[in-house]
DNA sequence: CCATGTTAATTTGATATCAAATGATTTATG
DNA sequence: CATAAATCATTTGATATCAAATTAACATGG
């Protein structure tokens, strides 16, 4: 009797996808990424996202967060969520915009820049011995491509289109 | 009198994280493809990462989690969580290795091929498209980068390091 | 056979992520 | 000016993510 091998893709189709596909492969390497400087940013109790958070802070104007959430290529919403457990441990305020109260800015704190002073040194020193393991010119080639892809405008979302009708 | 500037990071640090932190570059990209796959499949109900999740699984032999969780480059608990949503709307089943019973075998079910049938033609346009958007050679490159960074071993975790002692 | 150690997966608790709906303001229009 | 439209942020509900602690099962030494 044959064993009737069950219905499964084409072969080619699955390892196409698991060759190629971009997302699968950013979705891979951002998480190894987000581990390694987890791992580094541990002892501060901050977390990749709020480290990159934090530095986008140190401005000499507080930035609305209208304009973070497109620089992190985040959800408003997400940004909202972000901010919360920075704001309960002090390391931030959010305070509304006088100009245009709808819009929020997000201050650093004096504990907050105190932090990310130590914090900055060990990204340095860990960002080096990533650097120091990627083949020569990796580093400068990805940042270059995932800037790219990161830009990259969304297609044409096939919605009703508010130009018909 | 001089209004004092808060005292922030170096601009120069500021600036250097940002413009060559890897990780910052790597979650930004991420976030943006998976929001573009993510619409893209929502007609099939699936995420980015749920649809890489069912690709896997079209093999002749069920993969074990065990398996799965580095090939996706995420903690064994995240697939844990990850397959519940999957196996409650019948797409896979989940059954104990015959062989080693601590070891679980995901098995993509009937209704989870046909599902995927689609999916699939989606994905193929999707990612075309995503391509075509992309400087030529840039898709291949960055498949390789992030590919070298999903495979750069974590540096050594200056843990109580079981041999000394 | 049993005690120990190891490995696979899960649970728990916290943050991260987004879409959709809502609230709060501001801007534009009549 | 007053209403409508657009903008900024938040809430809600669901999935995603990981570390640490736990449970279940296998493996090994005695």
């Amino acid at each position: 009797m044959e064993e009737t091998t069950p219905e499964l893709l084409p072969r080619e189709t699955v390892l196409q996808i698991r060759d190629t596909c971009l997302c699968l492969a950013a979705q891979r390497a951002a998480r190894r990424l987000a581990r390694r400087f987890d791992a580094v940013l541990r002892p501060f109790g901050l977390t990749n996202g709020q480290f990159s958070l934090m530095v986008a802070l140190n401005q000499p104007d507080p930035p609305p967060m209208g304009r973070l959430a497109p620089f992190l290529a985040m959800d408003p919403s997400t940004l909202t969520a972000a901010v919360k457990p920075l704001a309960r441990r002090g390391l931030l305020t959010v305070e509304p915009d006088p100009d245009d109260r709808r819009s929020r800015l997000l201050h650093i704190t004096p504990e907050g820049v105190a932090l990310m002073r130590q914090a900055a040194e060990v990204w340095r020193s860990a960002h080096a011995a990533l650097d120091a393991q990627l083949p020569s010119g990796l580093p400068e080639t990805l940042r270059q491509g995932l800037a790219a892809v990161a830009a990259a405008p969304p297609p044409a979302p096939l919605n009703p289109g508010k130009d018909d009708l």
